[in-house]
RNA sequence: GCCCGGGUGGUGGAACAGGCAGACACAGGAGACUUAAAAUCUCCCGGCUGUAAGGCUGUGCGGGUUCGAGUCCCGCCCUGGGCACCA
């Protein structure tokens, strides 16, 4: 033993020191093991590690040393998300560059991360801002040009006003950046687009493929986003046409209400709405209304206190099977941007349609009628939207309704008035930025050949760091002359370069699959190194990204795999996913500005990084947010002290076993029997709750053997048989927390006379034998309260068990004078004696 | 409105397949050791009642199923999150 008392610093600065020359995490392919890849949400590289990092990493750092014990080769790597704005808004804060900015942080925060004890292969770290990862990426957006998954369109788009950057609408919470909180604008740009969209149906069917393996509400959030609708789509001729267009197509998830149809509402923004008023007496009146809803504020409009409000355009078009005249309405409820921004009113089946008609007096047609109930327009208060036959419906009349809908579907199809249609919510992802630091979209404005890609071979189009960054936050790149004027690809002519850059959640798309071959340099990736790692089995971060980097990553996965740069059979990158809660601090976010941080540095400090992790994992389940409490770690480091001492005191006593290698010979007493038996109960449950990452638990369970040992020191003797099992218990809990707190149970390990690492030491097997117990406590119920226990022999039969209760003094106090009716055994567990 | 969670002591949380509710900790209380403090050790710790043994009660609320319910079923309440005039 090199020093009596625990002094975390100097040892984990010795196995950290140890663990780095031997390259002990380091890892390869390995046939003869099974592979297990655990990977947690890379952080950005902000400056510091905070405590939300320190408890993501801290549960990857458990589940990858624990697998990497139970005889899998384990691939756990780390890198850093490194473009991005923030890098931005502190060069110009501390005159400084986004590089020298990024890298002095990724290497603060490495030295962070690696005070902490991580098992990382270091030598697969990336960092995205690095031309050797981004050149990839550039590469892919080419191959996706040329696959028509990437297009450029105009469009009204999400404007951060303070970030100065478009954002996509995953980026947009509650009408707000997701980044700063500031309110989103609306701004008409021309931007790159990735069609997501075109993932739409397999994105939707293939959460199928996650359930179980990822949580059910990050499931359910990706169904919502992605917002599928079936129904149909339904042409409306025109009355009189508008050029070239004859009619209006509209969406509807409910085409067994079509022939109540009493109107049609376009959104104000409906391309069709000027010239449809034109000669409309009262055009003045409407191109009033639609000026005044262009001008609301998106949020306000979209708010459900929204009054609905319309009005008529004079026009009309055709209902396409019975052919009555339509009236043709404006509507500030219905949006642009959603289905064909026209929408079928049918007042008597859904309830926003039958407020409009009742404040503009438009007729309300009754099709569906509900069983034992008749329906008049006249009476009804509500909108019918339950299931029932329809009426009113030409051909259709007694059909019901359900299966209506596909009924009329076919007869639109087949009178090419429309058809079955879907339609989604999720839009495709803009991934222009209008900002500095991130990987330039490579491609090429020629005034002769207008847009070029660049070509592959000039790849990588290098962000420059020679630029003058601006104070106002915008990016310097359309002033860098060097950047911008370029040749073109194709003629050689003068041409300019595209200076909007890439999302950086396109860096974090691909990630996981780079880390597989992390400094090839040919290729983005190995075939046999990708089929060999990926997926990646166990995904952890925090629910934020629920929608976001999940969703793209998804996406991302098809997409390469459709280009073959993936195998064809891999489609969804993370087999299991762990969200894990927050860190909260006085049961709010831990924030600068409420000056509630717990800086991870400074408690590793005063603690030691074994106590910090350890107190990351006991403090709550996962999944869970938990609120840091001081006195809550204190017992933590505690705990680590009184497993020190136990090992100091009786330092005579042990001997280098293994946990689970003492056997339950004759010479060994009953004390020692029941240490033993304890020692095999805390293997099983400590592992299998660490299995199902219930490492607030399975800590307990240590902490339990731990209390054991302290009883069993004052019991036990000091023959050899009584030295082995005490020192196989000892073991056990070494080898069962090492996952937790690695450097501590090594330094212990050691001290116990071991050679070699406890990381490299196999996960302890227990033995059924040694958990069984001779004498068993049974539970006794009178009319199922509990009125005593029973010291029974264990495997006694129901017969015996039944009489030992009956004549027990406790139950016989409740059951005198009372005639006993049932008797229900559970074996090993309880008797229930049923009396009335 | 639709879709997911959650509700257990003073606190964080246990109870894995319906079988002794509150493991393990934190905080608190009492004691031991100490000149003293810290550290450490021992004991107590849901509520009501009782000198005690014990009794009654108790897992958001109301019902139900069962010998037995924190756990299953029905109906509510509260709360966190996602989606939402989405046609």
């Amino acid at each position: 033993m090199s020093q009596e008392r625990y002094c975390p610093k100097k040892i984990e600065e010795k196995w950290q020191a140890r663990w780095r020359e031997q390259n002990t995490f380091a890892v390869s392919h390995n046939d003869e093991r099974p592979k297990y890849y655990v990977l947690e949400m890379f952080p950005y590289p902000s400056g510091n590690i905070h405590m939300g990092h320190v408890r993501n990493y801290s549960i990857g750092d458990v589940v990858a040393r624990a697998r990497r014990m139970r005889g899998f080769n384990v691939l756990h790597p780390m890198g850093w998300d490194a473009f991005g704005l923030p890098a931005e808004n502190a060069a110009i804060k501390n005159r400084t560059h986004p590089a020298a900015w990024t890298y002095a942080n990724i290497a603060n925060m490495r030295a962070q991360l690696r005070r902490l004890g991580y098992s990382y292969d270091w030598s697969r770290e990336i960092a995205t801002c690095r031309p050797e990862y981004y050149r990839f990426e550039q590469s892919f957006f080419l191959r996706l040009l040329e696959k028509g998954l990437v297009y450029r369109k105009k469009a009204p788009q999400n404007w951060c006003p303070s970030c100065n950057t478009v954002l996509a609408n995953e980026q947009v919470i509650d009408g707000l950046c997701w980044r700063c909180d500031s309110r989103v604008e609306q701004k008409d740009l021309t931007q790159w687009f990735l069609k997501i969209t075109a993932y739409g149906d397999e994105l939707l069917n293939d959460l199928a493929l996650l359930e179980g393996g990822w949580p059910e509400r990050v499931i359910a959030m990706q169904r919502n986003w992605i917002g599928k609708s079936t129904g149909a789509s339904v042409k409306f001729a025109l009355e009189k046409p508008v050029g070239e267009t004859l009619d209006i197509e509209v969406f509807t998830t409910r085409p067994d209400t079509l022939f109540g149809v009493t109107f049609m509402t376009l959104a104000p923004e409906h391309a069709l709405v000027e010239p449809l008023v034109k000669d409309y007496e009262k055009a003045a009146e409407v191109c009033a209304f639609v000026e005044r809803i262009r001008n609301m504020d998106r949020l306000d409009r979209q708010a459900d206190t929204l009054d609905k409000e319309g009005i008529f355009t004079g026009a009309y078009v055709l209902h396409p099977f019975t052919g009555e005249r339509v009236p043709l309405w404006l509507g500030n409820f219905v949006l642009a941007d959603y289905g064909t921004g026209a929408v079928m009113g049918v007042p008597a089946h859904d309830q926003r349609d039958f407020d409009f008609a009742r404040k503009y007096r438009l007729p309300v047609r009754v099709v569906i009628q509900p069983e034992g109930e008749t329906l008049t327009p006249e009476t009804m208060e509500a909108a019918f939207t339950g299931q029932g036959r329809m009426v009113n419906s030409g051909g259709f009349d007694g059909l019901e309704n359900v299966p209506g809908k596909e009924a009329v579907a076919v007869f639109l199809e087949k009178n090419r008035k429309g058809k079955a249609a879907v339609q989604f919510r999720l839009r495709d992802w803009n991934i222009s930025r209008q900002r500095y630091w991130g990987a330039p979209i490579p491609v090429i404005y020629c005034d002769t050949c207008g847009l070029v890609p660049e070509k592959e071979e000039h790849l990588p189009v290098i962000l420059p760091l020679e630029v003058k960054t601006r104070d106002d936050g915008r990016s310097p790149l359309p002033e860098t002359e060097a950047f911008v004027n370029c040749l073109c690809p194709l003629c050689g002519g003068k041409a300019r370069r595209e200076t909007d850059t890439m999302d950086t959640f396109v860096e974090s798309s691909w990630y996981f699959a780079r880390y597989t071959a992390a400094h090839k340099t040919d290729a983005p990736f190995d075939e046999e190194a990708l089929r060999y790692w990926l997926p990646v089995d166990q995904y952890i971060g925090g629910v934020e990204h629920a929608i976001l980097h999940l969703l793209y990553a998804r996406f991302f996965t098809k997409a390469l795999r459709d280009l073959g740069l993936f195998p064809p059979e891999f489609s969804e990158p993370f087999a299991h996913l762990l969200t894990q809660g927050m860190v909260l601090k006085d049961g709010g976010k831990m924030s600068k500005s409420k000056g509630n941080v717990v800086d991870p540095t400074e408690m590793i400090d005063k603690y030691g990084a074994d106590t910090v992790r350890l107190f990351c994992l006991f403090a709550a389940p996962p999944e869970r947010d938990f609120d840091w409490s001081d006195s809550g770690i204190e017992g933590s480091s505690r705990f680590l002290h009184r497993i020190w001492r136990l090992f100091i005191e009786e330092k005579a006593r042990i001997l280098p076993l293994t946990a689970c290698e003492a056997d339950g010979g004759d010479a060994v007493n009953d004390d020692a029997r029941d240490l033993r038996r304890r020692e095999h109960l805390t293997v099983k449950k400590a592992g299998e709750d660490m299995e199902r990452f219930q490492f607030n638990t399975a800590i307990a369970a240590v902490m339990e053997l731990v209390n054991a040992l302290y009883l069993a020191r004052e019991k036990l003797g000091h023959s050899l048989e009584e030295r082995r099992v005490f020192s196989s218990a000892a073991a056990a809990v070494l080898t069962l927390l090492s996952p937790v707190t690695p450097h501590i149970c090594e330094e212990l390990w050691e001290a116990s006379g071991h050679v070699g690492h406890l990381a490299d030491i196999p996960w302890p097997v227990w033995d059924k034998m040694a958990t069984a117990r001779d004498m068993l406590t049974v539970a006794l119920q009178v009319n199922g309260r509990l009125r005593g226990t029973l010291e029974i022999d264990a495997g006694a039969d129901k017969a015996a068990l039944e009489a030992a209760a009956l004549a027990d003094p406790a139950v016989r106090k409740h059951t005198a004078g009372l005639t006993v009716r049932r008797v229900i055994v559970v074996p090993d567990k309880l008797v229930n004696i049923v009396v009335g």
